[in-house]
DNA sequence: CAATATACATACCGGTCGGTATGTGTCAAG
DNA sequence: CTTGACACATACCGACCGGTATGTATATTG
C-alpha cells in the first residue's frame, strides 16, 4: 500500500490547473498557483507533467472533454433533439443565475479555443475535435427528427449543428461579458425561437 | 516645428499593440515585442501610458471601437436591416476566405472579451458598452424594418439585436477554432436562414 | 536483505516580465 | 540667451515565470 496514492496526486492538479486557467486562462495560468492550490510541490507537477502545456493538454483531454461530453454530446442520443437543447438551455440558464461567477467565468473550452487557438495548434485541435464531436452529434440527432417527422425535411441536420454550436459559444461569451441574465435570456429565447422554426 | 509629431509615435505604438494583443492576447502581450515592433523605445511607451492596462484600454477605445463602429454599427442605420446583416456577413466572408490568419486570429474585440472580462472589470465595461451600441443599433433597425413592413411585427427587436451579436461572436469563435470556410459557410447560410424567418 | 524504481519535496536557475530612474536633444516662452 | 517643458532613449530593477537538479522516503523486486 502505497502511503499517497499518484492518480489522487495528479487528479489535485488538474482540478488545480482547471481552475486556474477557467479564471485567468492559459498564458495567465501561473504553476507556482496551481501546486499551491493543489497542495503539492513543484517536484510533484513536473513528475506527472512533462512541461505547462502537458498539463494544459491533460486538463482538456481529462477534465474537459469528459464534462463537456456528458453535459452536451451525449444527451443528443436520444429522444426529440429540440426538446434535448431546450433542456441544455435551461439547465445552462439555471446555473448563471444560481452561481453568477460561473457565468462570469465563461465556458472553458471556449475560453481556451478563443485564447489559445492561433498560437498553438496542439490546443486548438484538440478543442476542434470535441466541438465537432458536438457538431455531428446535433447533425444526427437532426437528421434522426427529420426521419421521426419531427423535424422539416427541408432543412440541412449538419448546418443547424454548425449553427447551434457556433450561437451556443456566443450565448455564453455574450453573457461572460455583459453580466446580464436578462441579455441570456433574450438570447436563449431567438435560439429557441430558431429551433421551433426548425419544427415540422 | 518638432523633430517628430509625438501623436504619431504614440500611434504607432497603438498600433504594434493591437497586432500583439490581436495575436497572443493582452496578457500573453509583451511590452519588448510591442516596442521593437513600433520601432520606438520603453521610455516612449511609457511617456504616452502610464502602465500596460492603460495601453490596452487605449487600443480598445482608440483602435476597435472607431474600427468596429465602422464596420458594424453605422450599416445599420440606414436601409432594409436584413440586408445590411447579409452585407456585413458577406464582406466578413469573403474577408476570411482571403487572408486566412485573419480568420485564425479571430475578432479582436472578442478575443479581449473572453480573455480579460473575469479578472479586469475594465475591460469588460469597455467592451460590453460597445457591444450593447451595436444591440441598439441592430434593435432601432430592426425596430425601421417593422414600422416599414419589412420585419414580422409580432418579433422583438431587442431580441433579435441580442442574438444577432451573439451568433456572429460564435461564427467568427466557430470559424478561428475550426479554420475551415466550409464551416463559416455553413453558420453563415443558418444564420441567413434565421433573418429570412424574420421578413414579413 | 540489497538494489532499484517511484513519488514526491526543496532549493535553485536563467530569462523575461512590467515598470522606473536618469540622461539628452528639441523647442517654445520669457 | 536662458529656462523649463516636452519627447523621447538607455540602462537598469525586483518580481515572477517555467523549468531543473538534487535529495529522500517509500514500495517493489530479485
Amino acid at each position: 500500500m502505497t502511503v499517497k496514492a499518484p492518480e489522487e496526486t495528479r487528479l489535485s492538479i488538474l482540478k488545480a490547473a482547471f481552475e486556474e486557467i477557467h479564471k485567468i486562462g492559459f498564458r495567465g495560468a501561473s504553476l507556482n498557483h496551481i501546486v499551491e492550490n493543489a497542495g503539492i510541490s513543484k517536484g510533484a507537477l513536473f513528475h506527472h507533467f512533462a512541461d505547462k502545456q502537458a498539463l494544459g493538454y491533460a486538463v482538456v483531454d481529462e477534465l474537459i472533454f469528459p464534462e463537456f461530453k456528458r453535459k452536451f454530446v451525449e444527451p443528443m442520443e436520444t429522444g426529440n433533439p429540440i426538446d434535448r437543447i431546450k433542456e441544455i438551455l435551461h439547465k445552462q440558464f439555471e446555473m448563471c443565475c444560481g452561481d453568477p461567477e460561473m457565468m462570469e467565468k465563461g465556458c472553458p473550452l471556449n475560453n481556451l479555443a478563443q485564447e489559445m487557438s492561433f498560437t498553438d495548434s496542439g490546443f486548438r485541435e484538440r478543442i476542434n475535435d470535441i466541438y465537432e464531436i458536438w457538431r455531428h452529434a446535433l447533425s444526427k440527432a437532426f437528421e434522426r427528427g427529420i426521419q421521426n417527422n419531427q423535424i422539416k425535411s427541408t432543412q440541412n441536420p449538419e448546418e443547424i449543428g454548425a449553427f447551434i454550436v457556433a450561437t451556443f459559444a456566443g450565448l455564453i461569451g455574450a453573457s461572460k461579458c455583459a453580466c446580464d441574465t436578462d441579455l441570456t435570456k433574450q438570447i436563449t429565447n431567438q435560439l429557441i425561437n430558431y429551433l421551433e422554426s426548425l419544427k415540422l
